[in-house]
DNA sequence: AATGAATGAGGATTCATTCAT
DNA sequence: GATGAATGAATCCTCATTCAT
């Protein structure tokens, strides 16, 4: 019925040097909520305006949608390696892991990217990752855990709880999720973002 | 608001009404085949073009988008409930489940619809056909099964061993699935589709 | 969600010989119906539905979209020469023009048919129809009524009369129907249709 | 659900946020024509076309088909104030008013929006412009003027020389326009759009 | 370095019209 | 004669991506 206000003829300054580094923090955090939101997939003029910022910017920081999410995922797989690096008790790593499981739908979904080519978004990027979060946890791994008979076990094991954190809230994951680890036999901290 | 006449372009003959039974089902197999290449979320017009029909009737036949996949979901769901009928060990009913985790990443990812997000995609419904695996599944549980200590456990590991299905092959799944089973201790017949 | 019933295998019998007939009345009536209610443009198959008929039958009975149309709004053409064909009183005929005005939408725009291409629909067939009109009115026009000063008054009184007919209901626009007449100094007998 | 890389054909450079501007009047302009050639309805890429942008730019500055067509009327409605802020002089301001009916088919049939049906073509929005129309008419309205008797009168009136309001060419429709008005017994000034 | 407008391909959806049964 | 499924063109609409300013 209405226009939408369009140009105003005013330009915004250019926020200084350094406002890049901002720039791109606040892409990424947008770009989490709005995964979390909308799934992987979400418009991205919808991240650019979440974060406040012309598309232009988007595209400065990231070639391609896949980078985007790339670097959300990036972010999650560093805590959790800095997780494990600062912690030598597995539980408290898992706690991280679970967390972030528990927080975004997409972290989740891409963690299953198989290549079957399901959205043939971020595509070969998650494997890479999800080695990187095995490797993080299998730093840990103590002798005669459940999960070392096999060696793709842990990896497997990441992928099940992943599969069973589904449902509306936030909780309602996270209760999922410690359920799964519980029927894998596996003891789990507190679930909690990195802090360092 | 009104439509032009068509070009004059030859049409290819209708094939009667007698098609319609069979273009319902060629086009539920493409949509099998297209989810499990491309994802859920794949264009409508693909599924249409591999059914070898025209887009009319994939509309004929299916309101919308979600009608497509539900009805590709239904007759998995169906399967199972069938196998479940006609046996009383549960890890027969696990194989054909287990096949179909391995046959369609479509079938894996709507198990998981959650409602999240990735807009409204397969929404409610995908938690009733959970449910309805569920259920035929419980029907075998034995006592003291490793899945009766809670009662959303079972469901939970449906959602674990979908989430570890992964991989571009089928085979490859299927060894996962497999994997997933054994560390929930689990035990699981021989992996095919249900036959009468 | 669900798909609609579709064929049924069963088929009605086609109903006999002089079904034709009742065939063609009924796709009138629900032409008009559907017009009315839509407006022009309005799917062929909600005639065709509404009338309880397949598609086949419309196009049997009406080469195209035009057809249609133009049997409607014939036989409200052929009410309103009746009526003056039984009726030397000017004001009673104006009665059942101005009915058929309150009554269908459709047949306002038809009359207003001009020819600026508007939808291309209806396209010369509706002069006729308004001449035919304007025909059956002069026959009683008296000396000085206030319509006969130039000799197109008569047909643009028709026109204005149509333009001031909007509203919701059939209530409301009878009202400004009436209104309408009363500005060009006219009177209209009771508002009605044409009863043998 | 995602969207496949653009192909590499060129593209035309853009014309910068300048051309904002200048793209909407474009496009009202262009929406004028075409809604006068065919109606409302007429594609609206074929509005984009005649305005020579994309698509998308269209749909930038009207969220839909109602926000393009209201926003020409708009304007129509607008230049009718402003011509009766200027003019003291009620036949002066019909002039305009019948400028603007005898050049746009679009304009009449949007005059006519009764909400009836044609499925919500601008609906209620219509209302709002005849009743603004209807306002800076009776701003001049002198006592004992033929429209003063009732208080719909006015609207009505103007329906009605909408209603007349007919043919193929701007002249002859502007010719009946005038011969409507005269059967109302007012008197109109010269016909031309408002000049400031 | 940022902005946000524009482009235009691609996918969704609707219907007029034909035609096997 | 009737039925209603199928066809497919045309239109709607959305976004990824580019680029003038």
């Amino acid at each position: 019925m209405t226009q939408k206000p369009l140009s105003d003829t005013r330009r915004p300054p250019s926020g200084g040097p350094k406002a890049a580094a901002r720039n791109r923090a606040a892409l990424i955090a947008a770009a989490r909520e709005v995964y979390a939101e909308n799934g992987l997939g979400a418009p991205l003029s919808a991240i650019a305006r979440r974060a406040g910022v012309g598309q232009g910017v988007l595209y400065r920081h990231f070639p391609d949608r896949t980078a985007v999410a790339t670097a959300v995922l990036e972010e999650n797989v560093r805590q959790i390696e800095q997780a494990a690096k600062q912690n030598t008790d597995l539980a408290k790593v898992l706690g991280v892991l679970t967390w972030h499981l528990s927080e975004s739908a997409a972290f989740i979904s891409v963690l299953h990217a198989d290549g079957t080519g399901s959205h043939s978004t971020v595509p070969m990027y998650a494997l890479t990752l999800s080695q990187r979060v095995e490797r993080a946890l299998r730093m840990h791994l103590p002798e005669g855990h459940p999960l070392t008979a096999e060696p793709d076990d842990l990896m497997i094991a990441v992928g099940m709880v992943s599969g069973a954190v589904t449902g509306p809230t936030r909780e309602h994951r996270e209760r999922r999720a410690l359920a799964a680890w519980r029927l894998l036999g596996v003891e789990v901290g507190p679930v909690r973002p990195f802090e360092e």
